[in-house]
RNA sequence: CGCGGGAUGGAGCAGUCCGGUAGCUCGUCAGGCUCAUAACCUGAAGGUCGUAGGUUCAAAUCCUACUCCCGCAC
């Protein structure tokens, strides 16, 4: 088949290379135009399109597919499918109608569960016990439509948004194989999805990562791995007799027993209250230090039992 | 030219302002002790202080350039 491949972070970097392995043409790449982004203010490629650069791959990066020039564009590839894995641009009705056999879309969730911008941090988050990656056919509505595959994993309580990432990429890279070829011969019998348990996974702002204490340690300590490696949960804390409150990043935790004021490290080793239950804190990083350990974090700075975290 | 922090034995840090024998907590190794819930005691090894220049009798420390890491913002 002749396909257009259209993806733009790592995520979506695995889907691309086992299609690259796959016996099928690879028409053109799209991913997002290169944009400020870090450090400094240089224009940063994304991973996808490194990636095809680096294998040769053609790759166009428009800032819209609303607007009839890319449409018409889009169309004259007179490609036989378009993959799409975590693109970040709309697809109006015209590009969906385009490929002969339709567009279709990997979602890193079990929907109708977790719609949305961000699945794999909404999953760890909300405390779920099981998550996946499904294969869907793309229609108008945000991740509506009829799922053709669908491959799961249990959600354990050392995952992090990292982990979990990287196996449900792999996950639903290893989707694409049946797919394609089901495709091929239309022989799959997509599925609607349910009616009910439609949740939003929205997008992740600043009032995700920060901290209410007073919450249960149970719904912390999934807020902290949810956002972890990035964008990171944070805390402030300031040293016993100083004003100065310096932002920590929390990246590992898990939940223990313990009770108190809610915020107040219960012993000199992370055990941070919580309003039902401790979590203690076993990954964090400091403004302008790189991650680390507990064990690592202590020998340079002491929190002492009693001092609170806000 | 977005703002800012950082690089010092294996790990995490202090020392830099005010130049003068490289220090702390841990780890490692050797010996001792024997139940101390992060065991303890004694001893030892281990560092051209990110790189390249410059100033100086003397540079981790002052000056210049560069590399790499990180936080914010985007």
């Amino acid at each position: 088949m002749r396909i257009v491949f259209m993806g733009s972070p790592d995520f979506s970097v695995r889907a691309l290379e086992t299609l690259c392995e796959l016996p099928h043409e690879i028409a053109c790449v799209y991913t997002q135009p290169p944009r400020p982004a870090g450090r400094g203010k240089a224009d940063r490629v994304t991973p996808v399109h490194a990636f095809a650069t680096d294998r040769g791959l053609p790759v166009r990066t428009p800032k819209s597919l609303k607007k009839e020039p890319e449409q018409t564009e889009f169309a004259s590839l007179n490609v036989d499918l378009a993959i799409v894995v975590a693109y970040g641009l709309i697809l109006p009705q015209p590009i969906l109608n385009a490929p002969r056999l339709g567009c279709i879309n990997l979602h890193a969730s079990l929907l109708p569960r977790w719609r949305g911008a961000a699945p794999i941090q909404r999953a760890i988050m909300a405390g779920d016990q099981e998550t996946g990656v499904q294969a869907m056919v793309m229609e108008a509505g945000l991740d509506t439509g009829p799922v053709l595959a669908t491959a799961r994993t249990d959600v354990v309580n050392t995952d992090t948004a990292g982990t979990l990432h990287d196996r449900l990429s792999e996950l639903g890279a290893g989707l694409l194989p049946d797919v394609l070829a089901g495709l091929e011969r239309g022989d799959l019998s997509p599925l609607s999805q349910s009616e009910e348990g439609v949740t939003y996974a929205s997008k992740l702002g600043p009032e995700d990562q920060s901290i209410d204490w007073t919450r249960p340690a149970a719904e912390i300590d999934c807020q902290i791995r949810g956002l972890s490696p990035f964008p990171g949960a944070y805390a402030y804390w300031s040293e016993p007799g100083s004003d100065d409150q310096q932002r920590l990043k929390l990246l590992m935790s898990h939940v223990e027993e313990g009770q108190g004021d809610p915020g107040t490290l219960l012993d000199d080793r992370l055990l941070v209250a919580c309003g039902e239950g401790a979590v203690r804190l076993t990954r964090l990083q400091k403004a302008g230090k790189s991650a680390m350990d507990a064990a690592d974090f202590l020998r340079g700075t002491t929190m002492p039992k009693g001092s609170r975290l806000t």
